[in-house]
DNA sequence: GCCAACGTTGGC
DNA sequence: GCCAACGTTGGC
């Protein structure tokens, strides 16, 4: 299958791509949303891109660059009683919820503001720029990552 | 911290 | 299967 593109989100009090180029490679449980489960566990492979997203952040924006490592497979901390992602729900032989690993790939010298986004032609179409849009793991297309790429290597 | 937009839950 | 209530996300 072609390499595909990602977008994910995360909130800066949780994890940054500062943490992931000192780490250089996490893992990617806690997404409790079934659209984005679907990306995670059906369709991200090993290889495709990621566009790092600092949601919540001052600015908001793409951070850096991350590439899948580990395709999708069982979130094992919705069955760890008391964790934070624990789901009482989750059947351990048809488990509901899956993750991925990311590696660092890249960081820009500073963050492509969603407002840059949302201003730059050709990415009108994207997900995240789209008002209400709260999908935490998007799927993006080659020309919108080469785009954003582009402006992330120009700050 | 506010609040609009969204996803999920649960009563009927 | 509808939809109101609720909880969460995330920009500002």
């Amino acid at each position: 299958m072609a390499r595909r593109y990602w977008l994910m989100k995360c909130e800066p009090a949780a994890y940054t791509i500062d943490d992931l180029a000192r780490d250089g490679e996490t893992s990617w449980e806690g997404v409790r949303n079934y659209q984005a489960r679907n990306f995670m566990r059906d369709e991200m492979q090993v290889g495709d891109g990621v566009l790092f997203y600092a949601s919540n952040a001052d600015p908001a924006g793409v951070t850096g660059l991350a590439k899948i490592t580990r395709a999708g497979y069982p979130d094992a901390f919705a069955w760890r009683k008391g964790h934070k992602y624990f789901d009482p729900d989750t059947d351990r032989n048809n488990p509901s919820w899956y993750m991925v690993d990311i590696g660092f790939v890249e960081r820009f010298n500073g963050t492509v503001s969603l407002e840059t986004l949302k201003q730059t032609k050709g990415l009108e179409q994207m997900m995240v720029t789209r008002k209400g849009s709260r999908l935490s793991v998007q799927p993006v297309t080659r020309p919108e990552y080469d785009i954003v790429v582009r402006l992330g290597r120009a700050l």
